[in-house]
DNA sequence: GACAAGAGATACGTC
DNA sequence: GACGTATCTCTTGTCA
């Protein structure tokens, strides 16, 4: 039998020459001669252990070839060829002619074309072919009695034919190698393919449509944000193709009598060798012995990687309208960057505003401690205080002054961290405020308030924040002056800084141990599950990821053929689709077991003790200001406003949650706030009276969209008119209600037919709001904190919608949010007049919650119901219920 | 080619 | 409707 091998020499010399990139071979020339040794070992081992009948090499050639013509990108990024391999080259040349080995270069056609070309004539005469080298593009030529033949880096090999190409990428043809490269694109020779788009997407996308021609042409059955991608690059996928296609019609001549092996040049060898200071190759040669000491055909199922792409051009979206804050203004000391900071630190009083900025030594908010404070007087005046060196104590001193000085206004951007920080020192920041990061946040609550936006935006730079806060603060105080936002930001969030740094630095104490416990056996039993788990499904796959749950139970046990999908093109295995099925198979309510407990463990009974602070042995959240696009208060690392309480396993982890030594746990929480916002910004009549007569809301809700005594609702109706309250608050569809009580749309359409003619205002109010919103682009809250909606006047009925629901859903949540943050306000000045030891330890949205010690206790709760209850006068009274215990759960 | 970082999905906890 | 986090999966960049 014949057997041609075809060598790609390039594939192999870049690879030789990388192999040994670490530790390269240097002959005493100082020759690098690593791609050269690599290259020829590879040609004695492959003449060695598969005794071709016929061999030949093939080189790209210098100049440009027709991909290069078609595309000039082509190549590229690639980096000049590493001189060592350039030097290389000819030698490598020379001694490929000593094996006596026919060597080809092409001009215009790069060596895998050369290759293609001769594999499909060899193939055609019926000659086993190999093509020797790495490049996962030869994979569009194997077939027949072509395989390729690739070195892997243990030093052995790897034969693929069609079956194994196939296979290896989950392709039914191999004519689908091409659209595969085509679709993901080859970083190492510029092929653009589709961006965002890999090997695995590719893959599935071929899997679906056949071919990319197919693909393109039925680009409305992609989901998602794959079809924009596809459709905006469809072009560049089908030129990405024709650059990926080996040509097999090259102008060669395909010659067997000169291909077939021949003895080589030994003399000519030897001389190379030794020149080269090869000395084991040499003495082989000399001796015409040779020794096998690998093995060959290693097949492998280790997957190959297939490199990737260059990013193409991110495109922007223009939907964010930026303040033009400058407008007003000359741009003169704007642009430039200061000189370097002065350190030696003097104050100049008087003094109206400083601006600042703390500067941690450490990242880790553990450990954080201050290095140096920047500080902005005006334009040319700024230092860079050192704590660290022998001025610590001379320049805290100093520092101390400044800041406790109530005369002058402290601005900085993200001031509560710089708050937090100063403590530290024992500095307590006093005077007025002004954060610029909250100013920003005040007036465009949905875009960036990042350093990195605010600067680029506005100052075209690189700013620090201590710059932001001196050129930004003008401006911004004059853009709030204007929109009427001032107020808002001077008497609500400007105080409530104060506040959350203090809430923040109190912490909440947990008892870590009774979560190290719990954590220990639900551990166990979460092991135990799993094991059970896969012992019913009769198969093992992994429960915690989703994807492999909706193969397992829809592809392997069929439990159902109306199986839903994501738009991804997952199969949905939500909590609500398992519960629907849980009667189909045993397994599944296993699953839903395991995901429950696997919720409570990760998220919250690992996750919390690992947050303990060792310095003060309680958890310190952030409370972000500057987070939420309706003004509420958002909790992260971790998040404390999302600790389980509805389910009673969930619950228990509230148990952990402890007051100090000698206190006790006091929550307080406003009673349906949102539905009294509600019925106070419609003025909805009827609910008024529901409220004011102090009725159960729900059940007053239920007897009249029933039409029965208040009496004689059952626990069914008051669900319904419960969820629809919630619905309307929220700006839920029919379709909403009727999938949250799993009732029918036409059900779901009676009952919100019913609500309104219950409450008819608060139907003209929503119309209202939804009116307001498309003439001025904004809705707002009674505080005049605003919710710019972009797409109330969309032509897209789902986005106008979505935008249609927050404009009813902001003003109440805002307004509730803003009703809280001032009782916060409120709360926090009254215990610090009356001196009380009591904490503020966590907010929740609508509840407050304290460590108190016992004796302050009555003095608390009236401090804390009065601010809360008595912060605003509406058309319906505020109430605020509250209670005590050992634990956040014996408190609620 | 191996590895890490980042992004996107999915699911789920709260108000 | 508003969030934040865990986990998995895939893409992309980096360093050889």
């Amino acid at each position: 039998m014949e057997r041609l091998f075809l060598i790609d020499a390039y594939a192999l010399i870049y690879r030789s020459y990388y192999a040994f990139i670490k530790a390269p071979r240097i002959n005493s020339k100082g020759l690098n001669t690593s791609a050269i040794y690599g290259f020829v070992n590879t040609l004695e081992e492959i003449v060695k252990k598969e005794k071709p009948t016929h061999l030949a090499v093939a080189f790209d050639p210098h100049g440009p070839t027709f991909r290069h013509k078609a595309f000039e990108q082509y190549k590229a990024q690639r980096e000049a060829t590493p001189e060592d391999i350039r030097k290389s080259v000819p030698i490598i040349k020379d001694i490929v002619a000593a094996y006596n080995i026919p060597i080809f270069v092409i001009d215009g056609f790069e060596a895998d074309d050369v290759i293609g070309t001769l594999a499909h004539i060899a193939d055609t005469k019926g000659i086993e072919t190999y093509m020797v080298t790495p490049d996962k593009d030869y994979g569009q030529l194997v077939g027949g009695n072509v395989y390729m033949y690739r070195p892997r880096h243990n030093g052995g090999y790897e034969v693929m034919g069609e079956k194994e190409v196939c296979e290896k990428y989950g392709l039914s043809n191999k004519s689908q190698v091409i659209d595969l490269l085509g679709l993901m694109g080859d970083s190492s020779d510029n092929i653009p393919g589709c961006p965002g788009v890999g090997e695995k997407t590719a893959v599935k996308l071929l899997q679906d449509f056949g071919s990319i021609d197919n693909m393109l042409a039925h680009t409305d059955q992609i989901k998602g944000a794959l079809r924009t991608k596809v459709e905006t690059n469809a072009e560049q996928i089908k030129f990405s193709k024709f650059l990926a296609t080996i040509r097999t019609d090259v102008p060669v001549e395909f010659n067997e009598d000169a291909l077939k092996v021949a003895k080589a040049d030994t003399d000519k060898l030897l001389s190379l060798f030794s020149e080269l200071e090869f000395k084991q190759l040499a003495d082989k040669h000399l001796q015409g012995s040779l020794s096998s000491k690998t093995t060959i055909f290693t097949k492998t199922s280790e997957q190959s990687a297939i490199p990737a792409r260059k990013q193409g051009p991110v495109s922007v979206d223009g939907k964010a309208v930026q303040l033009d804050l400058f407008a007003d203004y000359t741009s003169e000391g704007v642009q430039e960057s200061l000189a370097s900071p002065r350190q030696c630190f003097t104050v100049h009083y008087p003094l109206s505003t400083v601006h600042f900025s703390t500067y941690p030594a450490d990242a880790n908010p553990f450990v954080d401690e201050i290095e140096s404070v920047g500080i902005c007087y005006s334009e040319t005046e700024f230092f860079s205080v050192p704590l660290k060196g022998a001025d610590r104590d001379k320049n805290i001193e100093e520092l101390k002054k400044l800041f406790e000085n109530e005369e002058i206004e402290k601005c900085g951007y993200n001031i509560k961290y710089d708050i937090e920080m100063l403590a530290q020192l024992g500095i307590e920041v006093k005077g007025k405020l002004f954060d610029i990061m909250l100013a920003h946040y005040v007036l465009q609550p949905e875009l960036s308030h990042s350093v990195a936006y605010l600067s680029d935006i506005y100052l075209h730079r690189e700013a620090t924040r201590e710059e932001l806060a001196m050129y930004l603060k003008e401006p911004l105080l004059k853009a709030l002056k204007e929109e009427k936002q001032d107020n808002l930001f001077f008497d609500v969030e400007m105080p409530l800084v104060k506040v959350l740094a203090k809430l923040e630095s109190n912490g909440v104490r947990i008892d870590a141990e009774a979560l190290q416990a719990s954590s220990v056996s639900m551990t166990a039993k979460l092991n135990a599950l799993e094991t059970e788990i896969q012992q019913c499904a009769g198969f093992e796959f992994n429960v915690n990821s989703p994807k492999q749950i909706g193969e397992a139970l829809f592809d392997r046990l069929h439990i159902t053929d109306k199986a839903k999908k994501t738009k991804g093109g997952q199969y949905v295995t939500s909590e609500e689709v398992l519960e629907s099925l849980k009667g189909k198979h045993p397994v599944i309510g296993k699953i839903l077991e395991y995901r429950g407990l696997k919720k409570l463990l990760s998220t919250y009974i690992d996750a919390l003790p690992k947050l303990v602070n060792p310095k003060t042995g309680r958890i310190h959240t952030s409370f972000n200001q500057a987070v939420t696009a309706t003004g509420r208060l958002s909790s992260s690392n971790p998040n404390l406003q999302n600790i389980p309480v509805r389910e009673a396993q969930g619950r228990e982890i509230r148990k952990v949650f402890i007051p100090d030594d000698g206190c006790v746990f006091f929550s307080a929480d406003y009673s349906q706030i949102e539905l009294r916002l509600m019925a106070h910004l419609s003025g909805d009549a009827n609910m008024i009276e529901a409220f004011n007569s102090g009725k159960d809301i729900h059940a007053a809700t239920a007897a009249k969209i029933y039409r029965v005594p208040i009496e004689e609702v059952t626990p069914e109706m008051r669900r319904r008119a419960k969820t629809a309250n919630f619905g309307i608050i929220y700006g839920i569809s029919a379709f909403g209600l009727a999938q949250r009580l799993d009732i029918s749309r036409t059900e779901a359409k009676e009952l919100i037919d019913g609500y309104f003619v219950t409450y008819p205002q608060v139907r003209e109010y929503m119309e209202q709001s939804i009116e307001l919103a498309k003439e001025r682009g904004y809705v707002e809250t009674v505080f005049g904190r605003k919710r710019y909606l972009a797409d109330i006047n969309s032509s897209n009925s789902i986005v106008r919608g979505y935008a249609e629901r927050n404009a009813i859903n902001a003003p109440i949540q805002g307004s509730a949010a803003d009703l809280m943050k001032i009782a916060m306000i409120k709360v926090f000045n009254e215990c610090e007049k009356l001196g009380l030891k009591a904490k503020m330890i966590l907010q929740v949205h609508d509840e407050l919650n304290f460590s108190v010690p016992e004796k302050e206790l009555e003095t608390l709760r009236n401090v804390v119901i009065d601010s809360m209850q008595n912060v605003a006068s509406l058309k319906v009274p505020l109430i605020a219920d509250c209670g005590t215990g050992k634990n956040w759960v014996e408190a609620h």
